[in-house]
RNA sequence: GGCCCCGUCGUCUAGUGGCCUAGGACUCUGGCUUCUCAAGCCAGCUACGCGGGUUCGAAUCCCGUCGGGGCUACCA
């Protein structure tokens, strides 16, 4: 119980979205750092969901806290929905008719609303130093009450007032949490209530009179006509706060947005998704050759399924399927492996063109092509025989560098594998065959040297055939090796053949 | 500690009282195919956290319990 109680109304709050105005579903991260497969998830269905019921899709920066958001990482964050493919409607770049979409551009809505807050009585100037706060939060613990702001400055004597301000205190703005309780229903997890003895006073306005992200964001949202709230559910509990500001802002609770609070992603060992605890940069992702569909797709799963035993979607369908009550309410683990399969048959289902020019970017990276017309044609009649071989674009490189190595040698590891004296045999009795061959075509390869190698020296294939793919390849693992010869060209395989011969 | 959320194979999930001796996918294991690696195909392993109820009948409803997570900032 409160002893500081202002009123004993029971305040109830049932936020409901029973209108049929049009969807407005935003996506507000505080870049802090690069945007993780959790933010992006939030965003894919912030995205899936404004595009499935035809709504619109918000993009807002919330960086209020200028100490820790960075222009580089919200420069990212738009590059990083961009290159997703997720497009937005209204937000930075683009606009819309209620910007501006960062918050830092906007300080003066804020500033107006806080003081309309202040005059009413809804918040109360706080001059409670850190120290102090802290220490009252000690005797909370000790005293085993619910810890918070104990409502110290709602009212303040003349005299106290006159010591702040000669001590030189600059006050915070905070918000009054009446008695009773808030209770709202989210989309996914049902009706929740908070008791507000464990809601207090929250603040509002810093010291310095900048926003916190508890004002911006009620008022934001508001102001921007937000219909739908879709994010992490790390917010839940600070949902009665943003019911608390748009209540003091006049919002008719009919017109609250709805609130659905999406389910933890988590990192391999159950706990959330860290920098210590798998990649989780979207970036670092793209530098590895997964593919923006891959990921978003395999992102779709994590809390949320098509049903029908389906898993396999593209955008589009994504669009089409996606539906909040699908979403899930208990948390996910971030699972590599899946990605990996996922990312492989999206690699699969691309034509040749796209796939060549995905692509060509990691083989000019890596080193093997700097990207002329006639690299770029090898490449192109290339990738068929390695599409079905790769999960990564990235793995284009190791499949494809021997193509393209100026100076080939043989990996060190894989040099004993045709030392032998078998091997030896082999390499020269193809290499013998394969100079009398006139049509350098993959199937005559094959045919001459099954013949030679595999009739008449009586030996196994994968015997026979790996000896040659080493000398041709520089390694036991290749594409098919009758096709890598036919592209590698007759002169080159025969001179790596005999190089290979001691 | 308090408040809140969550709990189906190792992982992601289907499942909203009987269609479930729990289905699919990834992983793993074995096999087929095969010039390597893949891809593809077939088979197999493995799950309703636990305990009480309600009911003719519970993965599905209720209670408790245990476990996990979040919040508890002049971060978001």
């Amino acid at each position: 119980m409160k002893v500081w109680a202002r009123s004993l109304i029971r305040y109830r709050l049932v936020a409901t979205n029973t209108s049929d105005k049009p969807v407005r579903v935003r996506f507000a991260p505080s870049p802090t750092g690069d945007l993780h497969v959790g933010n992006i998830r939030t965003a894919l269905f912030d995205w899936a969901y404004a595009r499935h019921t035809g709504g619109q899709f918000i993009f807002r920066i919330e960086d209020t806290d200028r100490e820790r958001v960075t222009d580089e990482y919200i420069q990212a964050a738009i590059d990083t929905l961009k290159w997703l493919g997720l497009s937005w409607d209204e937000g930075p770049e683009v606009g819309g008719p209620y910007g501006p979409y960062l918050q830092s551009q906007r300080l003066d809505i804020y500033a107006e609303w806080a003081g309309k807050f202040l005059a009413n009585g809804d918040a109360y100037h706080c001059y409670c130093s850190s120290e102090e706060l802290e220490a009252r939060r000690e005797e909370q613990k000790k005293a085993n009450v619910a810890p918070g702001y104990d409502g110290k400055c709602r009212t303040i004597s003349e005299s106290d007032l006159a010591r702040y301000k000669s001590e030189g205190r600059k006050p915070v703005l905070r918000m009054r949490m009446p008695d009773g309780s808030t209770t709202f229903t989210d989309s996914i997890r049902g009706e929740v209530t908070f008791d507000h003895n464990f809601v207090p006073d929250f603040v509002l306005v810093r010291g310095d009179g900048s926003p916190l992200y508890t004002l911006a964001v009620a008022v934001d949202d508001v102001m921007m006509k937000v219909t739908h709230v879709l994010r992490g559910e790390d917010l839940l509990s600070s949902t009665p706060r943003q019911i608390r500001v748009y209540q003091a802002m006049g919002v008719a609770p009919s017109d609250y947005p709805t609130f659905a609070h999406l389910p933890f992603v988590m990192g391999q060992d159950n706990a959330k998704l860290s920098k210590r605890n798998g990649e989780v940069s979207i970036a670092w992702y793209r530098d590895r050759g997964f593919l923006p569909e891959a990921i978003c797709n395999y992102l779709a799963l994590l809390g949320w399924s098509p049903g029908e035993d389906r898993e396999n979607v593209t955008m589009q369908e994504l669009t089409e399927l996606f539906t909040v009550e699908r979403v899930h309410s208990s948390p996910a683990r971030f699972d590599m492996k899946k990605l990996e399969a996922i990312n492989g048959d999206k690699i699969r289902l691309l034509t040749i063109d796209d796939l060549l020019s995905r692509s060509v970017p990691f083989l000019i990276k890596d080193g093997v092509i700097s990207g002329t017309p006639e690299e770029l044609t090898i490449v192109k009649t290339a990738l068929p025989i390695i599409q079905e071989r790769i999960a990564t674009l990235a793995e284009v490189t190791p499949m494809l560098k021997f193509l393209f190595a100026k100076n080939f040698v043989i990996d060190s590891e894989e040099l004993p594998k045709i030392a032998d004296a078998q091997s030896q045999a082999v390499l020269a009795k193809a290499s013998e065959v394969l100079q009398g061959l006139s049509d350098w075509s993959h199937s005559s390869i094959e045919e001459i040297l099954r013949a030679a190698l595999i009739e008449e020296m009586a030996l196994k294939p994968r015997i026979a055939f790996g000896a040659v793919r080493v000398a041709i390849t520089g390694s036991h693992i290749s594409p098919p090796l009758f096709e890598s010869m036919e592209l590698l060209g007759r002169d080159r395989a025969l001179a790596r053949i005999a190089a290979a011969i001691n």
